[in-house]
RNA sequence: GGGCGUGUAGCAUAGCCUGGAUAAUGCACUGGCCUCCUAAGCCAGGGACCGCGGGUUCGAAUCCUGCCGCGCCCGCCA
């Protein structure tokens, strides 16, 4: 209700401008009613009673008084309790939805662009994706499209784990195994064995080991023989990370990978750069920096940012740093996001301390950690994958793919054949995104397999029935969508007008969400907005309404809630089927 | 030891930034509603010392502080 806040404040404060208020005090009390089924917006009248000299209910109802006359058709003005209360005017409400009739953007503003790189998903080359890489991968791709609704140019980039020591020892497994063995289609759905295989190897096998060692030492002076071998493993697992994105429907494709091979060339760079401001110092045959402050380990001493460590090699640290210098010289970015877990909040704060400090980024750029909590398992201990538990990502999508099947023959039979194989799979992967998007990313996540798909309360499913309720009813109306653009809203119940409401406040909920990247505020809206919307349908007849007037109306309303579902939900990255 | 985070009905969560009224939602539970636009739904109801104690305030789930529980991070993994 912002914008009904915009327009009443300053006819509230020239109302009282007789009283001794300043304008300040009375614009800090005038805000959103806590108390939604009272009002709107509300001003709380109990500071305003000592300098008044009255009681709190007595302040509340002079003002209510003295404002009520200049609200009129914005608001209706009364008092309770010491409190102002404004109820929207419904003639207010209606003209304002009727706006958003004609609006593509449902009244979202567009900000001035700004050129954003949103870093998520990075899974690791031969590894199996599993559960914790969707957080990543479903919050960033949900951000990636917010910023852009709003008008930014985004850049994503997958940050994709193809460099460093444990390749020797997959490049020697694989020439163990022979190289056809991997890339027929068998071995894609067993990247797990392959990467345990290996590991097991390298730790029991002392000659295999050193193997390994050798190997990452030609991988990383790029022999020509290990780089094509490394290639086929970075090939085999791209083709499979993008089998699980176009499953996932989310927007990432080769063009986004960035991985940090595509950095190992600027290494050298930020060791320069770094030495060059004074920052790097010698610490037991490792080059690193000591940001000081609260920087201290265990036992109190101060704990570095190991930029290259006593064999010669790089950190992680590095990579990301060359990363930093990529982002804004090359690309001339201006701000970073960081889709990775909560664990590594310190190793972030690290490094852009060490960027911003060494001037890798100025004051233009903003770096920001879009954190997430762990996935935990239903005794709430983190699901690891090292403990072989955790399902792999595939086979939990076609599950729950499989789910909806089953579901959508129980529920409506009719449906078959194609049709229910796509809308199968649009219940199925929307149920798995919006459990994930659905509750606060900066807490852990339990992951539970039933709940995820089951289609009761606040899940896709039950917003993706909203929307096929309403497709439905437009499939048997006698009047289009687009013939109702211009067409007239009336209010005349509460169900419609909560349901306006809900309309209206949208933008103002993106806005939110898209401002704090918490992609569950978006979703605890659109939830809002189909509750409410199946309290109207059952409340109010449409199709058979009484009149031609009120059926326009209460059809203009079904199509801007079917817009603001079908929307909200294409910028989590989930889709809204017409019918299921 | 230091740092960071977290604790809200039986369960899972929102609200906390920016303090306001009877703490919101879903699951589960109880009772109603399909000759009528999809019942994957709706309506009604029960269920919470908002971890514990102090403090600030006219007013605290929200801010400050102490404690307790849980989790994560703390030099060559990413």
């Amino acid at each position: 209700m912002r914008d009904l806040i915009e327009v009443c404040a300053p006819l509230i404060l020239d109302s009282i401008s007789e009283l001794e208020i300043s304008k300040e005090d009375m614009s800090n009390l005038i805000g959103p009613s806590t108390v939604g089924s009272m009002a709107d917006i509300a001003i709380p009248c109990h500071s305003l009673s000592r300098i008044l000299k009255k009681s709190p209910v007595e302040v509340s109802e002079h003002i209510s008084g003295l404002i009520s006359p200049s609200l009129q058709g914005l608001a209706l003005t009364s008092s309770m309790n010491g409190f102002v209360n404004l109820k929207a005017d419904p003639e207010w409400l209606a003209s304002k939805t009727m706006g958003l009739l004609s609006d593509n953007m449902l009244g979202v503003k567009k900000d001035s662009p700004r050129k954003i790189i949103v870093d998520y998903s990075a899974p690791n080359v031969a590894k199996e994706m599993h559960v914790g890489h969707l957080r990543s991968t479903v919050i960033g791709d949900a951000i990636v499209r917010m910023l852009r609704f709003k008008g930014h140019e985004v850049i994503r980039e997958n940050h994709i784990g193809d460099w460093g020591t444990p390749f020797g020892m997959l490049i020697e497994h694989l020439i163990d195994l022979g190289e056809n063995s991997f890339t027929s289609d068998k071995a894609i759905s067993d990247f797990d064995q392959f990467y345990k295989e290996a590991r097991v190897k390298f730790n029991h096998d002392d000659l295999f080991a050193e193997r390994a060692r050798s190997r990452v030492v030609l991988l990383q002076a790029e022999d020509s023989d290990t780089l094509r071998l490394w290639k086929v493993l970075v090939d085999v697992s791209t083709a499979y990370f993008n089998e699980v994105y176009e499953m996932l429907d989310v927007l990432l494709d080769d063009d986004d990978i960035m991985g940090e091979s595509a950095y190992r060339h600027l290494l050298p760079t930020v060791v320069e750069r770094l030495r060059e401001s004074g920052m790097l110092e010698e610490s037991e045959g490792a080059s690193v920096v000591y940001l000081g402050g609260k920087w201290v380990n265990r036992e109190g001493a101060p704990f570095p940012v190991i930029i290259r460590k006593g064999d010669g090699g790089y950190n992680y640290s590095t990579s990301d740093l060359a990363c930093i210098i990529d982002r804004v010289e090359r690309i001339s970015c201006d701000e970073l996001m960081y889709v990775v877990g909560t664990p590594q909040k310190q190793h972030f704060e690290m490094v852009f301390e060490v960027a911003s400090r060494a001037g890798f980024m100025d004051e233009r750029h903003t770096a920001t950690h879009i954190n997430f909590g762990s996935v935990l398992d239903s005794n709430g201990k983190m699901l690891k994958s090292r403990a072989g538990q955790s399902a792999k990502l595939v086979d939990l999508l076609k599950e729950s793919i499989i789910r909806a099947d089953s579901a959508i023959s129980e529920k409506n039979p009719e449906l078959t054949g194609e049709d229910k194989a796509r809308i199968s799979k649009m219940i199925g992967i929307g149920a798995v995104k919006y459990a994930d998007l659905s509750t606060d990313r900066s807490k852990d996540y339990i992951f539970d397999w039933d709940k995820m798909l089951s289609f009761e309360g606040n899940t896709a499913p039950y917003l993706q029935y909203s929307h096929a309720r309403i497709s439905r009813i437009f499939s048997l109306s006698p009047v289009s969508r687009e013939s109702l653009r211009n067409s007239n809203i009336q209010l005349s119940t509460v169900e419609e007008e909560v349901l306006a409401k809900c309309i209206v406040n949208f933008a103002e909920s993106l806005d939110k969400s898209i401002y704090s990247s918490h992609p569950h505020k978006l979703c605890t809206h659109i939830h809002a907005t189909s509750s409410a919307f199946a309290t109207f349908y059952e409340a109010c007849p449409i199709l058979k309404s009484e009149d031609d007037q009120i059926m326009i109306s209460r059809l203009a309303l079904c199509d801007l809630t079917a817009r603001v579902i079908s929307t909200g939900l294409d910028l989590l990255g989930i889709m809204s089927p017409e019918m299921m």
